[in-house]
DNA sequence: GATGATATTGAGTGTGCCACCAATAAGCAA
DNA sequence: TTGCTTATTGGTGGCACACTCAATATCATC
């Protein structure tokens, strides 16, 4: 004799509830992966009924999509903030591979991953990853050139240059599950040393390097 | 009335069974995903009924982690055969990047995104994942050290030039999708560059170069 | 305090999947 | 041919999900 009593509603301003459903669904996606973004369980986790979210969202795809596209959004502005205050690009750059080493990268790496596999089937959520994609990399392109602009950085084309970092980025997180393995400094390094070597910094400018190291 | 006139049965020998059930499953692995991997795809697929799977694997998670070790265990045997015959190891090397370049590469790239992103929720899998990365690493290792052996090739750490190519080589394979944009060359070669530095290569010896080139 | 717009619920439909089990028939061996 | 092993079937139950829709309660506005 639980719950048969009539549920108390709250009822809330349409762009607030939204909100609340797209910030539910972003945390379930960096948390346990963007299959777990179901219509019960964000309605589970705001303690309402699933039909609710279905109003808000006419199709779940749309749901999961919204709710990559804020995660990936947040994060963006944390690790490659838009407006850059004070600081050097340099200084900016090895903030971001330092906030990259750390354990909230990982999550958001898996989100990626989790993503990038779901596009093939998911239109919606395809079309964010994609949108997502081109900001990221324009993010830190703008930091490389506007760098470059200030004779920082040095670089034949600081578009293939991003794309490098990238690369390397992706290609780190992707095993960031696997961190039972042990990962040698000159691997966990490669991005910064891509970096520092692409656009002709002095080994160690983006990055302490350790006791014994590589070449 | 289609089809209550009780099924023709064609009974087989278990092995052989088996491999034709894990065969199948393979092949939808790898060309629509591990999640397609389900008793009642795949018996669709070879025309039984779902419970012959079911007899043949007690769990559906049984078949998806089978599926996918029979898949990359073929690919590597492929790609990186363990018995070389004739032929220098750069030979051989290059070989392996000039199939990693291709179409082939990309499907089999995008059954690791799905299986690293799996990976978290089913164990079975995960084992299987794991025993994979290493028999990959370990296949590029062996060959990397006998070159080294062999006084082609010329590094500090084999291991560490091993994990960085591979690095670069899912970094890479995480955008197999995305060819719609433009890759520059000096992207598209990176792990064949990261390879020649690492080992001591000359700038091409791995690869052609292509006119336009970074650096 | 009454009223209307609508945010929210509750209940129901349909699909796809895994897992279990008893009955059945295919093919090998005696 | 006969018998036996077991590969294979057919059916059942249960769970989780997406989606629909009429009914309802809530809040803002007057």
């Amino acid at each position: 004799m639980a719950s048969s009593v009539q549920r108390k509603r709250i009822r809330k301003a349409p762009a607030a509830r939204r909100a609340e459903i797209v910030d539910a669904a972003a945390a379930v996606a960096l948390g346990e992966g963007l299959e777990c973004v179901t219509l019960q369980r964000i309605a589970d986790e705001l303690d309402v009924r699933p039909g609710l979210i279905s109003h808000y969202f006419g199709t779940a795809e749309d749901l999961v999509a919204e709710a990559f596209g804020a995660a990936t959004g947040a994060e963006l502005d944390v690790l490659l903030p838009e407006e850059r205050t004070g600081g050097t690009c340099t200084e900016h750059l090895a903030r971001f591979f330092a906030l990259a080493a750390g354990p909230e990268f990982d999550r958001l790496s898996r989100l990626w991953i989790n993503a990038w596999h779901l596009r093939g089937s998911r239109p919606v959520l395809n079309e964010r990853v994609l949108e997502r994609e081109t900001a990221w990399r324009t993010r830190l392109e703008s930091l490389v050139r506007e760098g470059v602009a200030r004779g920082e950085f040095r670089t034949d084309d600081p578009y293939v240059t991003t794309l490098q970092i990238i690369v390397v980025l992706d290609g780190l997180g992707a095993h960031a599950n696997t961190d039972t393995s042990y990962r040698p400094e000159a691997v966990a390094r490669m991005a910064v040393t891509v970096a520092e070597q692409g656009l002709g910094l002095a080994r160690g400018a983006l990055g302490p390097v350790g006791s014994a190291a590589s070449e």
